[in-house]
DNA sequence: AGCCAGGCTCTCG
DNA sequence: CGAGAGCATGGC
């Protein structure tokens, strides 16, 4: 099976999925110099996929691979999650077009020209995330969420790589307490991760309804889960949703970058992150990504000349 | 050693 | 309501 992406706008592959390299290794989505690969769940079967590409940031191709022959459900769930992982439904050369009337965005833009936002394959994984990830290091985070889906996941190998499935929300909807507790989850977080697994298991959570529903909707029904506060909400639409209007401004990192940006070396609040970013409108999302990781780049960069 | 990490809940005034 | 403590751990 062999699905071909036409990319609408430039896309930097190497950049797009850096967040991949960048902290610890995510067992469930494996990036190699060549491929990208991963297993779908679809009911009860792992399939396994890659996908390569080829051409350049202006003229660039995707190809995703699967062995055999597959039903339509497969062929349309790889390229979904594949549209989701290299951000192919982001506007960017619309998006191009606004950040020239904004002196800080069109320069990040320039120097990152072709970065699209990564998009959570599925939402369990976004919400696992964002737990693991409040209050603490991201390297950490990132290593308790690797943990997750080493010990609850279901191994496989494609080509040789070594690849796991995220686990299933039935399988972490089982889970004790005391066993994330050895993992280093605090019992808050251990109860976080179970609860939502519990609500998506049993359907109380309505994943299809929230996927439609209004921003408003959308955060209203996240911040009522316990567990979840704002700064969730806003990361679920911005990057699970893929939400064009939305600014998790209460985010750390965005905060840090409004304050470089916008702030001459003071901070902003909150409530002024968000009266900046709402003339973006749309473009919010995509702005915010491009400044994040402004940021970061800069601060590497310059840390590199010393 | 001590403070801070891409927050959230719970309690208290 | 708004402020403040507590959470658990790793890195600097």
């Amino acid at each position: 099976m062999k699905i071909v992406f036409v990319v609408d706008g430039p896309l930097d592959v190497e950049a797009t999925l850096a967040r991949y390299r960048i902290w610890v290794e995510d067992p469930s989505n494996r990036l190699a110099a060549d491929a990208f690969r991963r297993l779908l769940r679809v009911d009860d079967r792992l399939v396994p996929y890659e996908v390569r590409w080829r051409g350049s940031v202006d003229d660039g191709r995707l190809v995703a691979y699967a062995s055999g022959r597959q039903p339509a459900a497969v062929v349309a769930g790889i390229e979904r999650e594949a549209r989701r992982v290299f951000g192919l439904d982001f506007d960017l050369p619309g998006f191009y077009r606004f950040a020239k009337s904004d002196a800080a965005l069109a320069a990040v833009v320039e120097r990152l020209y072709g970065l699209r936002p990564t998009l959570s394959p599925t939402p369990l994984e976004m919400f696992v995330g964002s737990i693991t990830a409040q209050q603490v290091n991201l390297a950490f985070a990132f290593a308790l969420r690797a943990r997750v889906v080493r010990r609850y996941g279901t191994r496989m190998a494609i080509g040789g790589h070594e690849v796991y499935a995220f686990p299933a929300a039935a399988r972490l909807a089982q889970v004790r307490v005391r066993e994330l507790r050895a993992l280093q989850f605090s019992e808050r977080k251990a109860e976080y991760v179970i609860g939502i697994a519990r609500e998506i298991a049993t359907g109380a959570l309505d994943l299809d309804a929230l996927s439609v529903a209004v921003d408003r909707e959308v955060i209203d029904r996240l911040t009522a889960i316990r567990g979840f506060g704002r700064w969730t909400a806003d990361w679920f639409l911005a990057r699970c949703l893929g939400r064009g209007p939305c600014c998790p401004a209460g985010d750390l990192g965005v905060r840090k970058a409004f304050e470089h940006y916008y702030g001459r070396g003071r901070s902003l609040s909150e409530k002024a992150i968000r009266r900046r970013a709402a003339p973006w409108g749309e473009y919010q999302n995509l702005a915010i990504h491009y400044l994040l990781v402004g940021l970061r780049t800069e601060t590497r960069a310059s840390k590199d000349r010393m």
